[in-house]
DNA sequence: CAGGTTTCCGGAAGCGTTTCCGGAAGCGGG
DNA sequence: CCCGCTTCCGGAAACGCTTCCGGAAACCTG
């Protein structure tokens, strides 16, 4: 089969037009449109024939009046380099596909310079609404869509999203306060955090959380138990190396992300220990790797594809010129205790509080 | 913050036309048509003016002349349950995005009840093409697409593509022989097979690839070994824990999928086995998590990135009617050897491979 | 300053399509 | 056979936009 492939079957002279349509069938140009339009004004047969036409020249409207919605919806990353994605994706690419709508799935890898160029694509396909997730562009984009007027929401704002944009968050501070008091109450006392970027609104919030759960409990967060990663794996084993390098290493570790619990992982295993038994391991996000980790990932689960989802549902009604009720929302994060968590070392399980799922 | 937020912020009464923007500038029709299409025969000063306008009322486009291409690429998966899809979506949108064009990722998902629904949102938008996914619906969509003459391409086909559809995949059944191999030279007599769904293409080459490395060193695939998953985590899990059950259970398990591979690294933990000690494990696909399992997961790399950019420069070369030199095109596939593998016990490491990456 | 070139813009014509409107059939009931 | 009604379709006009072309003004160049 060496036989090569055209795209274009047709590809005589020029596009056909209903004219020439028309002429073909023997019809009126304004027959045509008819059919063309899926008016029900048509005879059965007229339609047939003039559709088998249609069909056989590969007819595409060519100028007209353009519809006046385009349905679709850009959903834009940073990065399309973590399973984190895919969740958000399907959770808009379900609302979006049940309103008709396609999701235009890009990544603006860094820097504003692609930035540019992307608007001008954005534009040009005009695009129902954009949904900008954990963007450091947000900033940068933000005035920038407000003012050519195409409808935004924002999912999991890295800052203070702009006024009247629209977010959809997760309540990363509550996450926090239920990983450090569920390793207070098994017990521990030295726990330490390795936390996202620290510009990230969702980073601190994190980190706040921890630091207020533990407090609750009348300890302390030493400075040196806080570690900044990037929600990567390699830097969750980074800095989970430096913590196993302290004098007094911590007995658990909150993770941010569930990336850099794994992470972590990898920090006990190339040093011979254990988890749980030489560390406590929380991570964040409720990734389907966290069932699949061995041993299975005690997490704070973020629930994504609603957040997508919801995030969609807004930004159709923001599309369609209705009003929001609420632009700003946060779902419940809620923790999902596995077998990455016990008791610290040489404390009796007490109450305890591990086991599955 | 309790302000609701209105979408569209100009719903006077009727669009604005390039009539109505020239007459508020003061310009004839033609030269805001110029502004808008970024003709350079415009002086600054009106460009600026009209631009002003434009923006200030929103304008979009509403009949003229529709851009000959749309400028989308419609990705399509069965589902999007797996951070598999977003190493091809990244791949696809890379390709895409430097050519000025969007990726519409959607998900059929399952049945042809809503790829009809879909079929029709494709028409609508006028997509460029259409990147199939392993898809089921492959045989039912293929020809469909065919005669609305849509280009189509498909990537990692479950069955024989159609004649006249591009395809691109990847060397499973060397990805197989690799696999086996590495096995056999470490020791290994008794490798299991839990492989994907027998009807998918990808899994039989994967299965004889297997098959064939173990018979070329003189040994025989038994058929009690050879199980059948669904690619997730799940399936590994559970048909490895029948493997276990075996009377003589294997020494190394491939898992057609990474996904399998950390189902069958469950089974090994909840029997209080160790990797590779007990049970050797070979993956494939080498995602993200493949890497930071624990242990290293030892696997068979498809390059999904590279094979998603592949399938969009085929199909933008089809959309703009250029002949497409090869119709049928395989990466390949490579062995990346991590943790997850040593001999046997009770077998000294003989020609040691095991080790780091 | 004459002559030529370039820059910038408007009038007119044209694009393919839709909308409006009216007329020709077809049809059943009186 | 006529009447009113519906179904189906064509001519003409309108739609919003683009392209073509020519002319006025500004800007050089010697």
């Amino acid at each position: 089969m060496t036989a090569t492939v055209r795209g274009v079957p047709d590809t005589s002279s020029r596009q056909v037009t209903i004219t020439d349509i028309a002429r073909e069938a023997g019809v009126s140009v304004p027959t045509v449109s008819r059919v063309v339009n899926g008016r029900d004004d048509v005879s059965a047969a007229t339609r047939e024939k003039v559709e088998a036409l249609l069909r056989h020249h590969g007819y595409r409207v060519q100028r007209g009046p353009r519809p006046s919605r385009a349905f679709l919806l850009d959903l834009v990353f940073d990065d399309l380099d973590s399973p984190w994605a895919v969740e958000i994706i399907r959770g808009v690419e379900e609302v979006a596909h049940a309103a008709g709508a396609g999701t235009v799935v890009s990544a603006v890898h860094g820097r504003s310079a692609s930035a540019e160029a992307w608007l001008q694509n954005l534009h040009r396909r005009a695009s129902d609404g954009v949904l900008l997730v954990t963007s450091d562009l947000q900033q940068d984009l933000g005035p920038v869509l407000r003012e050519s007027s195409v409808p935004l929401v924002v999912v999991d704002p890295a800052g203070l999203p702009p006024v009247g944009v629209p977010s959809v968050g997760a309540t990363n501070w509550a996450g926090g306060v239920a990983a450090a008091e569920h390793l207070v109450r098994l017990g521990h006392r030295r726990i330490a955090h390795v936390g996202g970027p620290a510009h990230l609104l969702c980073s601190r919030a994190r980190l706040d959380g921890h630091r207020a759960g533990v407090e609750a409990a009348g300890l302390v967060l030493q400075d040196e138990l806080v570690r900044e990663g990037d929600f990567r794996q390699g830097s969750g084993l980074r800095e989970a190396q430096a913590l196993l390098d302290l004098p007094e290493p911590p007995t658990a570790v909150f993770a941010a992300s569930d990336q850099m619990a794994l992470g972590v992982y990898e920090a006990v295993r190339r040093r011979g220990l254990r988890v749980p038994e030489d560390l406590s391991v929380v991570g964040f996000d409720d990734l389907d790797l966290a069932t699949w980790a061995s041993p299975p990932l005690t997490t704070v689960r973020q629930p994504l594809a609603e957040m997508g989802a919801a995030a969609a549902r807004t930004l159709l009604d923001l599309a369609d010129g209705r009003e929001v009720p609420h632009p700003r929302v946060e779902l419940a994060t809620t923790l999902v205790v596995r077998s990455s968590t016990a008791p610290p070392r040489g404390l009796a399980a007490s109450d305890t509080e591990s086991g599955g799922k």
